[in-house]
DNA sequence: TACTAATAACTGACCAGTCAGTTATTAGTA
DNA sequence: TACTAATAACTGACTGGTCAGTTATTAGTA
């Protein structure tokens, strides 16, 4: 009819995957795995379905992309925040949190976490990766920096690692309560002043007499 | 072959709905929702595919009898307890997190929890189910506990409902962490070691100057 | 004999993955 | 600059398999 104005599609195998993957990360994100349809990923990407199989495998191989492109900027943040930690451990763990609410606050990683808990049993592979790449490391890196503290006489004895888990739950259950029961009506939990006040209750409990 | 022996079935109309719920139980916390198959529920409760039509409606039905069976006794325990509390909140708070502890560890209500959260988009009434009926009812028992020990200057101010959030939290990043990570690999963390030092800290940023 | 719990074969819908054909784009030619 | 051949991005109809839910039939029970 009118071939100029509007032609039936554009050739732009650069951009493709990216916007795949920016479309499955909504989707999966949304449904979780088995229940999104690779003609919705592809329709909200902008072409068919036929198309993605130009540039993936398969759905799980679609999926593995999301896990790797959700968890690379996360990466980079636990990295960058722990590497260049100076002061005492206070001002780390408030460092930290402070870039946990923003950079999950503002984007689809809670929703991944949400998609990884949900189908960790019928795609183990997606699981071990995401424990492996991000979760361990963190977990792993804010255990030995209260190791260290402990050395340094700022934090009481008492297992690292379960500090580790005390320190960062509240963060994660937050996310996990937004994502799960909030759609359904529940009241939210301002994730800013959920980590505020939970760093200053903790803090207390966690820090020797002399330090605090 | 031998029909006196081993009859092709039985007769148990007032036993199946029973054995039918604790069989999908076991499947859907292994599986989710969407990935469960009935026939599998069916042959491990020991009828036919067809058979279960006769007790439940459809398959949302059947999980949404799950649900309800996970949580009643989760309900009976959080109102005992919180009901009979007597003493200070350390106390109370020992008690439900040693009786979380015992009943989460050795049932399979953290596969639910998990199932409920990887549901949750598509099925948002079995997530308001488990919210309403459930895990607000905690949160609201906990919170006001802590309101009430506010007024008796037992607990510094902040507010109530989120720490009930940061009492509650680690414990069930505790459950999730077994039930993701661990099948992948990962180390444990021991839910009673946990629970100990969580409260024990805690508490010690909870608490007043004067009553701790 | 009448009744019904239970089975097992069946249906219909759905969907991941395929592929033959279509169309936008680019390279080559004059 | 205009035309054409060659290429490859893209489409959409199709297939094969799966599975929730149905039904014709069988077998246990009263």
């Amino acid at each position: 009819m009118n071939p100029t104005s509007s032609p039936k599609f554009r050739r732009r195998k650069a951009d493709r995957p990216r916007e795949i993957v920016a479309a499955a990360l909504q989707i999966f994100a949304e449904k979780g795995f088995a229940s999104a349809r690779l003609d919705e990923i592809a329709t909200r990407a902008g072409l068919s379905k036929g198309a993605v199989y130009l540039y993936f495998e398969t759905k799980e191989d679609v999926f593995r992309a999301v896990v790797e492109h959700a968890i690379a900027p996360e990466i980079d943040l636990a990295r960058a925040a722990i590497a260049a930690h100076p002061g005492p451990l206070p001002d780390l763990l408030r460092l930290l949190a402070e870039r946990f609410v923003a950079v999950v606050g503002g984007s689809a990683v809670g929703g991944v976490a949400k998609m990884v808990i949900g189908e960790a049993r019928n795609f183990p592979e997606l699981a071990r990766v995401w424990h492996d790449r991000l979760v361990s490391k963190v977990i792993g890196a804010v255990a030995s920096a209260v190791a260290a503290a402990q050395v340094r006489g700022e934090v009481r004895p008492g297992d690292p690692r379960i500090y580790a888990l005390q320190i960062i739950a509240p963060l994660l259950v937050g996310v996990i309560w937004r994502e799960t029961f909030v759609p359904v009506g529940a009241p939210e939990f301002d994730l800013s002043s959920l980590s505020v006040q939970h760093l200053d209750t903790l803090l207390v409990g966690l820090l020797t007499p002399e330090s605090a």
